[in-house]
DNA sequence: CGGGGGGTTGATCTCCTTCAATCAACGTGG
DNA sequence: CCACGTTGATTGAAGGAGATCAACCCCCCG
């Protein structure tokens, strides 16, 4: 609110950070252009809820900057995170009118979005639209599947150490930092939104993250900021393959 | 094998039981023509494997009778379902060039493939089935987002009134009927399927199938044969909404 | 008849939840 | 500047839901 300046975001796809990766990747200026006619940007204040489950889809879009989640709620109270939406992720599902579930931004947050109706009729006749939706929804179901492993499967430490690692990867991989090195990264969410991701509850989380602290598999500088000494170390926590992808 | 005869299935697109439900479900006759070249089908008995994970993929297919599931495993054995696949599911990710799941025929299966490459190139000059394809991939997000709910958040028993109820809703889909009548089907899976796709032991799925049965949630007929008498009654078990869908 | 696959049931154990107290950091208003 | 409330996090004690280990049943099939 302060600096409303700093927050303002070039309506110029050509300088927008996510140009590369989100859903108008593959988009041709042409089509850039058309997209342009039709998008806005909208500003959103950590906490702030973007879209309640059941409300009328009025837009689609892509997350500029800022992290938000996916969230599910049972009458009762309890709720499980699906998704995890960063930069690039894109929000809503075309042909769909209401939201199927909660989207919570979980720090301030910048997102690009398009009018529904004119995007649908666009997605038509731009296949480099759909094409690209398709192969991000395909990750994204593979990411969904992965996490049901985890949630199915896993023992709470083996949950912290997948759910680090994670996050780990994919700052390394924003940051273009070797894997292979010493990984430092600020958590970018509290011990009760890890626990909504898990399937735990907070305290379990607290519990656990402490364990791996003490027993040296991470290092914290207050209650965010992690470091990885040994990377290997944390993915044979997780129960995953220490060497995965490394030498296979 | 007895009656090779009685599995053999008709070539022709049009005379296929999933011609307007699967990734092949937009197109026109033309192109219909252009898909009969490229495939072919294949037979699969119940408990076998039809592809492992990592191997290298030559076809990608939809189910065409049958069930089939698709699993991961962690080195020490546990393994979760993340997926299970019915009659005009599609298999296989085009773009990838290896199997990321354990695909199983839990039912004696037949499996229309398309060699990869042929159908990848096809899809490309092929909107249409871009188009279905995005539309089943939503589709599966959306169910394995349903399931990270169960897996985290609810009970034994929750679970297994999602099961049930997830199931006896398909099959009244299929089958045409109205879900408020007492519904009746076959259990398509053994208990350790049922564990592996819920996160739970073979044991507590026998003991929380038992607890219903006992209740009057639910009716046996042998192990597999199971009535429901008050779909609402189920839904609550569930942890759902009894009145979703019906009165909203 | 023996054997194996699928299923049920019982006893015990354990990991995680639940309930609760405490703490540190932060902002706010008197 | 300090008292106060708030929010996020840690830690402890107790209890319970589901896992584990084990015995046993039923049914089909060779």
């Amino acid at each position: 609110m302060l600096n409303e300046k700093s927050l303002s975001v070039s309506q110029d796809c050509n300088e927008c950070p996510i140009r590369h990766r989100a859903v108008c990747a593959r988009c041709e200026s042409d089509e850039l252009e058309r997209l342009e006619e039709i998008k806005y940007y909208r500003k959103f204040e950590a906490g702030q809820t973007v879209i309640w489950s059941g409300d009328r889809m009025e837009f689609v879009g892509s997350v500029v900057s800022g992290i938000a989640t996916l969230t599910q709620t049972m009458e009762d109270g309890r709720t499980q995170m699906v998704g995890l939406l960063l930069p690039s992720d894109f929000v809503g599902r075309p042909g769909r009118p209401s939201a199927a579930y909660d989207v919570v931004a979980t720090t301030d947050l910048v997102m690009c979005c398009f009018r529904k109706t004119p995007f649908e009729e666009m997605m038509v006749r731009t296949p480099h639209i759909a094409q690209r939706l398709l192969e991000m929804t395909l990750d994204e179901l593979d990411a969904a599947r992965e996490w049901m492993l985890v949630l199915g499967r896993k023992t709470a430490r083996e949950k912290i150490a997948s759910l680090l690692s994670i996050i780990a990867r994919r700052d390394a991989s924003i940051n273009m930092r070797d894997v292979g090195d010493r990984l430092t990264f600020d958590l970018p969410l509290t011990r009760e939104a890890m626990a909504d991701y898990l399937g735990l509850t907070l305290e379990t989380v607290s519990r656990q993250v402490s364990a791996l602290r003490k027993e040296g598999v991470i290092e914290l500088e207050g209650k965010r900021h992690v470091t990885i000494p040994d990377m290997g170390r944390l993915l044979e926590e997780a129960g995953d393959d220490a060497d995965g992808g490394v030498f296979a």
